[in-house]
DNA sequence: TTAGTAGATGCAAATGATTTGCATTTGCAT
DNA sequence: ATGCAAATGCAAATCATTTGCATCTACTAA
């Protein structure tokens, strides 16, 4: 099991939840995948783990996750959220609006900008959310 | 009537869509508001001045004018879209934590930012969405 | 100016993501 | 090991948004 479940575990616990396997599996999920699932990816691979677990299941760990900070919801289309590990790592996301695709990049640099901004404006700054849309490279042929 | 509508009306018409009382009207109020509307606000404000409005023409509308690159769909909280005149002059959103409060803020930074990022990765930027949540001065005192 | 028509609208029903009520199961503290 | 509050599964409920269809209307061509 990967680290980040490991400690997604252990502040769990610290919240004051339990330990149920099917938290266990949500996390080992999101622990393992490259990030951005949608809820129902998380059910369909949960499930061939673990036929014993519900996308209501899922929708109330996911809640719950955010609530402590654990992962991100993110708004990469309209359709429905997607979802990711909260690994403190700064990144923002490339979509394309061509094909799709969604890339992780380094937003350092955009950690900074909202910070100055938020300061200008007498905000503390909790979370800064950059999405980003344009054409990829192989998309801007045509 | 407020420019901006004067601006969108022609440029509806450029995409050879029908200027009709509706369009006209959600045009009108999304200039006139401070930003931040959701679409139920829209027809709410809307029947106040013409009652031969629904609520799947401001969806229809939105959407519309949403593909003319008019509006900004924004993703301010989890529970429905806000939608904004895209006026095309940089800025996103701060959003209080707390009380809800949203205020806009200049983002020229923030495109510089996405600009260079999108070519580091071979990304041609469309647009840049960001949104910042944290504690407004206000509700830090609590 | 007017008639014809494709596009727009209103209404109600459909959709689809997410949430919830309730009976049953299961972590975990004692 | 035992008890009970918290968590789960299922199905039904919600709620924002979309859509089918019959009616209406902006705009084009005569």
């Amino acid at each position: 099991m990967n680290d980040l479940a490991v400690v997604g575990e252990r502040r769990l616990k610290l919240a004051g939840k339990r330990i149920t396997n099917q938290r266990k599996l949500v996390l080992a999920i999101l622990a393992e995948a490259d990030g951005h699932l949608d809820a129902y990816d998380i059910y369909e691979r949960g499930l061939q783990r673990d036929t014993r677990l519900s996308l209501s299941t899922v929708y109330r760990t996911l809640n719950i996750l955010k609530e402590a900070d654990l992962v991100r919801e993110l708004h990469l289309d309209d359709e429905h959220h997607h979802y990711e590990l909260d690994d403190q790592d700064e990144h923002s996301h490339l979509v394309c609006l061509e094909c799709g695709r969604v890339i992780e990049v380094d937003s350092s640099a955009f950690a900074e900008v909202a910070k100055a901004t938020g300061e200008a404006h007498g905000f503390e700054i909790a979370s800064a959310q950059v999405e980003l849309t344009g054409l990829c490279a192989d998309c801007q042929q045509s």
